[in-house]
DNA sequence: TATTAATGTTACAACTCTGTTACAAAGGTT
DNA sequence: AACCTTTGTAACAGAGTTGTAACATTAATA
């Protein structure tokens, strides 16, 4: 069993089943949605590869891919009914890496997400994902509950710093040296400010960020 | 398939083909010499443990035995032909982890193996596990009975300190200053009132810190 | 058993640490 | 220049922590 998920995108159940029964056998885990909204709710999953319907309910395969492209470095087949209806796309140049006309043989498919997923696989993607939290830093943006906030240049090293240390308690010491670096020698407590800033831009209760108590502070992604 | 490697040094090809066979069984990847140069050319390589035969040619056991303890901080398993030489082996103290002597049975090989790797791998993760205590030094987290607890700053310091120890009897002064600092000059009593708090929160009888009349306190793991 | 020393336990006041807010300086933008 | 955002420091309150001392209990010794 590989461990890449492909997400299929497209509301006839039988091409679901088929394209479902034709991955599995490739090895890959599959997640289906039927609409474009149920598509983004996956998104925030571990996905590595979507293939895309363009005709769905809700919100129409176009715009799903541009929504995914803002977020996400990741590949996305789409599926078209009809050659011309391809070529049109091909000129709005939305972003996706294939575009496959119905009717199509499942075997080629499979090849390509192949070669799709080989040719993704060794770049480091630069997104930290926690639930609810993502982090792109190619973008150099922050998304929440699908929506993007708005960090100041401190507390976005800071927030990336943390991230990239997941489950790991750093003292303050540590975060100035590494965030605001290893010739500044400010107040300890600053960290403490942007933190509180940092939690407050997270929401609520922000789960992210916990305090160690005598040492500082530490990130915690999704149980 | 585990990803823990087991360097097999045997001159008996037999020995070599009847260990892999087990060690394979249980899920270990399996590296052979069948001599003592070829042994040491093979620590390089990422090794986590190795069963090292007495008799060799070129290089005899208690020979390698030494060049990896110079390096490497690496589990041995030594076999011994007779039980006699397995006394004089335990009297140079060589620095093996264990000693099995030939005839064995496989299984029981095996299983050494595996409570020596279990042992082993949490130190480089900066876990320390004592049954259903562990101390998670990268996170600054105890979890007891699969529930984190909640510690003050010094109690986890004493914690730390006590279960890094475990085995060893410390005196309130050693802990005083390991754990206080050497620059601290307080009450040795004080030791007592952290030991009391930490008892209390590792729960009931809390056999993992034991009192040495009239020298201090020693942790325990589980028997 | 009586005595003594050592350890366990509890209470509490002093202290430390953290979250938060406020504010002024610095830097950038219009 | 006026404005806004960002940033670092200081101050304060509240919660949590800590060391000590006093008393209780246990173990060793005579």
């Amino acid at each position: 069993m590989r461990s890449e998920v492909i997400l299929i995108v497209d509301d006839e159940f039988r091409i679901r089943k088929l394209l479902r029964a034709y991955l599995q056998k490739a090895g890959y885990r599959v997640e289906e949605a039927a609409d474009g909204e149920a598509a983004l709710q996956c998104i925030g999953k571990d996905i590595s590869l979507v293939i895309l319907d363009v005709m769905l309910p809700k919100l129409d395969g176009w715009a799903v891919c541009r929504e995914i492209r803002r977020r996400h470095d990741m590949p996305i087949i789409m599926l078209t009914a009809r050659a011309d209806e391809a070529d049109e796309i091909h000129g709005l140049d939305i972003g996706a890496d294939e575009y496959v006309t119905k009717p199509f043989r499942p075997q080629a498919l499979v090849a390509r997400v192949k070669a799709l997923i080989r040719r993704v696989k060794p770049v480091s993607t630069g997104l930290l994902n926690f639930g609810n939290l993502l982090v792109n830093d190619r973008a150099h943006e922050v998304w929440l509950e699908n929506g993007l906030i708005d960090l100041s240049p401190k507390e976005y090293d800071l927030l990336l710093y943390l991230a990239r240390n997941t489950g790991i308690a750093l003292t303050r010491e540590q975060i100035l040296n590494e965030v605001w670096g290893y010739d500044y020698f400010g107040d300890l407590r600053t960290v403490d400010t942007h933190i509180t800033r940092l939690r407050l831009k997270l929401g609520g209760e922000c789960k992210y960020i916990q305090t160690v108590r005598g040492l500082g502070y530490r990130f915690e992604g999704p149980p």
